[in-house]
DNA sequence: ATTTGACTCCCCATTTATGGGGATAAAAAA
DNA sequence: TTTTTTATCCCCATAAATGGGGAGTCAAAT
């Protein structure tokens, strides 16, 4: 007999793992290796042992899946993953590709497409749910679109370390006042980079530069 | 020998007090460093003191847990929170947790889930009681099903319409004025919903704003 | 040796944002 | 019917952000 494909589930939210496991137990040619409620248990678990196949989540505890997923490339685990993922983490596939995963699943998939995943993704093969693709899509078309921005210019690599300080601190809630106490520097120095930041990243305001933040990961 | 996790307790009920301190004692790892019988005495107390976790109760007099944990924030004291409330109010789950609490416990928890509340939350996880977790997990999924709105995540909900439609387009770069324009109301109006928001989310400015937003899959 | 870029600071002025009040009419809920 | 919520507007004051300009130091690159 052919040997089962062994699945490892990380996600905090108990239920759905026991959704997910219900869903497999009803296939024979796939098994549960066992479940990580946080990242970092994820981690542990992968120290010594392993799967055919991570089902993790993004949004966990401790450590997300982003974290997880640099902790396998650096200490070069090789396991082939599959993303649970919801609308607001389309804006990671490309990222977490770059880290290695190979399948994307929308939360709200059905049953059956998780096993589809599975079989796909341990044949060799990259895996997007229906719901990814289309988010994606949306991600890159409509709002994108209305948002006015212009093709991914690098920007990001011409912004100075410490413009880029700066602009993590706005995207903290950080006034320029405070911002001058925490780098230890005047308000007009903090003023000059908001400047400078306005204008290298071609945004109106203080919100604009946090939304730049976010979607160049610098925060 | 390792450092007890040292426990403040706040409520003012003094038999759950002493419930928990009984449980507590039979724990070797956790020590409790005192307690708080009403709000203004825990605020009293975190000015010169301080403590590994913090059992919060919501509803004290003089300030409530909301206040509590609002001057914790406001005055940048780190301290680690778990809530504990009689009537599971799962309303003010997301607000807390904006506020900065870790922990969420019934107070018809049996003592072990304090202490193991204590642990997982003092190791920097979350954690949820059950009966927390379940209504949560009615709000989410249970009313979820219906088409059309989603009666999800309570801040959200508590948004108005407006208020909605102004933060949206605050996350957009818009500035007051120019909000003014657009929604056909005057800016003193759009000022009245920024103060609101800004008080719901419990954020402190527009960055702020736009981050919730994000957050909240409100754009 | 000169130029360039990064970091630092300052002046000025105007516009926005925040924070505290209060108020009213209409709609919705109790 | 009474109360609460929502949407709307205003006053006041202060703090913060934006936009324009200039300028010095230092290190690194040319």
């Amino acid at each position: 007999m052919k040997e089962k494909i062994q699945v490892h589930i990380a996600d905090d939210h108990k239920i759905l793992i026991e959704g997910i496991v219900a869903v497999i137990n009803t296939e024979s040619d796939i098994e549960i290796e066992g479940f990580s409620l946080t990242g970092k248990a994820v981690i542990d678990w992968a120290e010594d042992h392993s799967a055919d196949i991570l089902i993790l989540d993004i949004n966990m505890p401790i450590y997300d899946g982003i974290e997880v997923l640099k902790f396998f490339k650096i200490k070069k685990i090789n396991l082939k993953v599959i993303i649970l993922s919801s609308y607001d983490d389309v804006k990671l596939v490309q990222e977490m590709i770059n880290l290695g995963a190979s399948g994307f699943l929308s939360k709200d998939s059905a049953g059956q497409h998780i096993v589809e995943a599975i079989r796909t993704v341990h044949a060799g093969e990259q895996y997007f749910s229906n719901t990814v693709k289309n988010n994606l899509l949306k991600l890159y078309t409509g709002k994108n679109v209305k948002l006015g921005q212009r093709p991914q210019s690098t920007i990001v690599n011409s912004l100075t370390d410490r413009e880029t300080e700066v602009l993590k601190l706005i995207s903290q809630e950080y006034s320029s006042p405070e911002i001058a106490q925490i780098l230890n520097i005047s308000q007009s120095t903090v003023d000059t980079y908001r400047k400078s930041l306005l204008k290298k990243t071609n945004v109106k305001n203080a919100v604009g530069l946090a939304m730049y933040a976010v979607k160049n990961k610098i925060i």
